[in-house]
DNA sequence: TCGAGGCCATGAATCGTTTCAATACAGACG
DNA sequence: CGTCTGTATTGAAACGATTCATGGCCTCGA
């Protein structure tokens, strides 16, 4: 198969010993100017490539970590990968990226192919709260750091966003905007962060003084556009005394399916109905109607975990686990804003 | 480090040999009963995970596939990733996904990368037309299959859609809705499937009685959303007798990024600028006015060449390398239907 | 009772690299 | 001329798994 020149045949040819040839390769000031240089020709007549399951046996850790993320196809969760991999890129590791979609076997098996492959640690956003898969693989000393997801306890490093604070924001920005009814839509509920925005949702409806359990709640079993169309069939079927005035959805995904449907269904957004999305995705700007959306500081997610990992992997000795925690922002377009609202904002 | 316990370990702990424990994990049904369930029990209780890269070693193959991306952040290519990874999971095999961002420098380092890694194969959809980087990988023995463009010589399979009659179809359609001045933007042009779209448009052009070179070409230094603003700013730019009044566009994201100015600008789609997209991602359909655009089975895509990939790998030997083609097909939304075309078009 | 044959388990060789103690050698110095 | 120092190179022992020839033990049939 695929290159099968060793580093002893390149030793043969140069005529040195395999140990000056890994020399040349990984400290190439130890050796004679002279010496290097015939080593190097005979690397390229070869073709040579080195085995790096081989180096990575004898020397004891590989040069990647891995990326577990809930949802590749979703553009925030690409923003956040890139960010990931330059911070890598920097320390010359490689991330190896896999997609659990959402399903706790798929996390399983690649929680385990990861563990297999000797990666140097995993940066994840896990799918349900069940800490025990994670505090097995902790255990056993694989550095690990939670991504879009808060650390319970301390035993290991965590970057997020302060999902109940965006909640609240999505939802006290609608009631400001004087809607009466409001839905949230997400799911599943076993996901952190769809658990955490409504729980925002609810504080900001109880901070209004009321009854938070008047919150429309709309459980999709996914998170994509898809979903969010079904969301909007279910909400376009209630009687419209009891339809909600405004929707935030848990992420744009949602909202965009959501918005897709009401505009077929012949209604106004956001005049029938407004609608709030997550994570500020770049299309949510480019919606049919631009979507007031919460934004996250998705690439700086992604770096701050990577740099998290790399300090723990680089020094586990004095590493302290830490719990960092981003603020987001609600970013408003037209999606909640009601026509008039629309007109008094355009008179300044 | 994570998981220092060797099959040795769990050896001792079973009272067998080493081989045994191999046995046990590789081949269990030549391991009698009672063993095989000793062995089980001390691997639970040790926490021993296999070390791959020592299996590899030895065994002399991986496990794994690597994946090369123009632009991970491309819905586009989530979609075809999707589907090169549900090909090879049904085969056991992980995909290393690597993102080369049209950048021909970590394309070589990501190629580098997978060479030294061992990968079985490679799905890559390459940066530019250079073959030199190409043959020498396959000249060692790599498979390659290449993805979204077609493979010139036989040397490798190829698994692409057809960009040129995609291009003619966007075109041919912007002909028949009655535009006199076309645009084309994309770029860089060193990118095939760029080139080839372009190309497409000529021929559209030229079929119809028109010189080729009346269309308008627009070129980007990447295909993003960004990139279609800017371009949106040159076209608005133009005085408005020479303003072409239909684009076509290299791909959605730049389709979007041109609304968008569109619309900033005042501009109204497609009554003023009509627009055609390429890719039909998921969120054409979503845009503030719903993409025409040239939709291609992404997710077969990445299917089909993870499963030529497969087929490769398994049987070097009987394996011919093909080039398959798909068809593309243009979906026709509002951003090209004229006002009155509408109007007709809902008489029905 | 013996030999054949089947089933299991063993243990050593091996994969390609890194690492490190040992060695070779040249030049400087007394 | 011997010794010392430092630099450049060597060679062998790991790393953790797989693989396969070998052999022990049992059972069965003659």
């Amino acid at each position: 198969m695929s290159s099968n020149v060793s580093i002893k045949d390149v030793a043969a040819r140069a005529g040195v010993s395999v140990g000056t040839v890994s020399n040349v390769l990984n400290r190439p000031e130890r050796v004679a100017e002279e010496t290097r240089t015939r080593v190097q020709l005979a690397i390229i007549a070869l073709g040579f490539v080195r085995n790096e399951p081989a180096r990575q046996l004898r020397a004891g850790r590989s040069r990647t970590i891995g990326l577990l993320v809930l949802d590749a196809a979703n553009p925030f969760f690409a923003d956040v990968s890139r960010g990931a991999e330059e911070a890598a890129a920097l320390a010359g590791l490689a991330v190896i990226l896999c997609n659990s979609g959402q399903d706790a076997v798929k996390e399983t098996s690649y929680l385990n192919l990861m563990a297999e492959q000797r990666v140097q640690g995993l940066l994840l956003t896990p799918v349900d709260a069940d800490p025990i898969r994670l505090s097995r693989l902790v255990e056993r000393g694989m550095p690990v750091v939670l991504l879009d997801r808060r650390a319970e306890g301390a035993g290991m490093c965590s970057v997020s966003v302060d999902d109940v604070s965006g909640g609240d924001l999505a939802v006290s920005h609608l009631l400001e905007m004087g809607h009466e009814r409001v839905a949230f839509i997400g799911g599943p509920t076993t996901i952190a962060q769809v658990k955490d925005r409504l729980q925002g949702a609810r504080n900001a409806l109880a901070r209004a003084g009321r009854d938070p359990d008047s919150l429309v709640t709309i459980t999709t079993t996914s998170m994509t556009v898809a979903a969010g169309r079904g969301a909007g069939e279910r909400l376009g079927g209630l009687p419209v005394k009891r339809r909600p005035t405004a929707a935030f959805c848990g992420n744009d995904l949602l909202a965009l399916g959501l918005l897709q449907e009401m505009i077929r269904q012949g209604l106004d957004v956001p005049n029938d109905v407004a609608i709030v999305g997550y994570d500020d995705i770049e299309f949510a700007a480019a919606a049919a109607v631009p979507l007031t959306s919460v934004r996250q500081p998705r690439h700086l997610l992604g770096k701050t975990a990577a740099d998290l990992l790399l300090e723990e992997t680089q020094d586990p000795q004095n590493h302290i686990h830490r719990q960092i925690e981003f603020e987001p922002d609600l970013v408003v377009r037209a999606s909640t804003r009601s026509r008039t609202a629309l007109s008094t904002a355009s008179q300044h």
